[in-house]
DNA sequence: TTTTCACATTGACATAGATCAAGTGAACAG
DNA sequence: CTGTTCACTTGATCTATGTCAATGTGAAAA
């Protein structure tokens, strides 16, 4: 009976999240990052129909891995993921962190397998999509292709650019330009510009960034002597942005 | 009378190039490699009238650049280029080589202006797609869409993986892991997977791989006096394929 | 043919960043 | 509360690769 009591605000609470999560597109705060923008109101109700809003992803949990069957494109609903390749001899390279509304696993729907891993890094949710039902939908809602293809697209540009840092610039030109991006990010999704938390550790910013942890560490260092930024752990502000700026390269 | 004489062979020269330039998609030898794959006959006709098959480019000659408005999609016909980026104090990083049959610009399609340049690397033609088209054409052709998202993928795929050329490989590995990806896309060409044209310049690949031109050259002769490879200035020959492939990391 | 010029190679030396080693502190299990 | 662990920082050293300088080479120009 006291445990009958002790569950029922847990069951409750489930219910609720449970429908949180079944938010429609159109309600969904991610609406104008997500795919969405550009279908009309109906096709938004198609669209919906194939979405599966799945449950929690705690930190470390995979999303999918290399050699995994490719069958669904994820979109990050809440939290943050790292996707990574290795080579055969097991170096891994973090190929990006993904956000809100950012589409997960775009370079394997070409594949029969992800050739890359993805993980949360923290407490995350994402939406699914089914890829065949995708493409199924994408014969009749041409916008919907369109906007797929704007998705890749972006991302392309994306990895040409940090193409740029990883062959061409040094150590704080890349935590520079680093910072920055994601300072963009979190300001697209209503966040501060200015401070925010770094929810991937130092040496996944090093990998990433193709440095060795303790020289992000030392750059972080003298980032924060120069008066750049500010860290307390996880906790980063950027103190000023234009000086930043100026040392991207 | 002489004079036209002599021309004479040169306009009929010309015309018959001409007329080469104008092979209808179903009968261009990158049928294979190029977009139409998947695509029906009927709507490979209506493909057939948007593409744009123009004139020849010299070695050195831009495709577009970086400011430049986009509009435009570009597939080699035949010879190569090469696309950069730079960073705004003037570094430079070759974002890849495009063989024919290969969609240069891609990463563009989302914006407004090419974020990068393409030059060709020799004497070189393309198929131009003006994009506004390709999107037209695309509301009606599902399959085309279909593809397009295909080749990005693709692309996508190949940058990740050469994020973990960049970011993890040593000077060795990156060179060998380079060229048994040129072998590859030379074979699937039909050309000899053994021994090819570097079409590019030393420092065009050790730009393109994060490495000073002076490493690229060690790396060659180093490879050379190990017996991988042959080098005759522009043309390689793979020895010993497995062995390089060992080298990739 | 000779000249030229960009590209390529080779050697000597310098350095950014890796590696190794040690220490700190916060989170977490027992 | 205490020991263990893991993430991070800091210092000392090492090394792969960059930089600088000189020389070689082959194709186009003259």
């Amino acid at each position: 009976m006291s445990q009958t009591s002790n569950i029922q605000p847990l069951i409750e609470d489930l219910a609720k999240r449970e429908q949180e999560q079944q938010i429609a597109c159109e309600d969904c705060s991610l609406y104008r990052l997500c795919l969405p923008l550009g279908l009309h109101r109906d096709d938004l109700l198609l669209l919906d129909e194939i979405v599966m809003r799945s449950g929690n992803y705690q930190a470390k949990q995979s999303l999918f891995t290399a050699t995994e069957a490719f069958s669904t494109l994820f979109v990050v609903r809440s939290g943050s993921f790292k996707t990574m390749i290795s080579t055969s001899n097991g170096r891994e390279q973090v190929t990006g962190f993904y956000f809100p509304g950012e589409f997960v696993g775009l370079e394997a729907l070409h594949m029969p397998s992800y050739q890359s891993s993805a993980v949360a890094l923290e407490t995350s949710s994402i939406c699914a999509l089914p890829y065949q039902k995708v493409q199924a939908l994408g014969e009749k809602l041409p916008r919907l292709q369109s906007q797929l293809l704007n998705r890749l697209s972006k991302e392309l540009a994306g990895d040409k650019n940090f193409m740029l840092l990883l062959g061409k610039k040094t150590s704080e030109e890349k935590l520079a330009t680093y910072l920055l991006s994601l300072s963009k990010r979190f300001e697209l999704r209503g966040f501060s510009a200015k401070q925010f938390v770094l929810t991937m550790s130092r040496s996944d910013i090093a990998n990433h960034l193709g440095l060795a942890v303790e020289t992000i560490s030392r750059v972080f260092t003298k980032f924060q002597d120069d008066g750049l930024i500010k860290t307390e752990g996880k906790v980063v502000s950027l103190a000023e942005i234009e000086r930043l700026q100026a040392l991207c390269g």
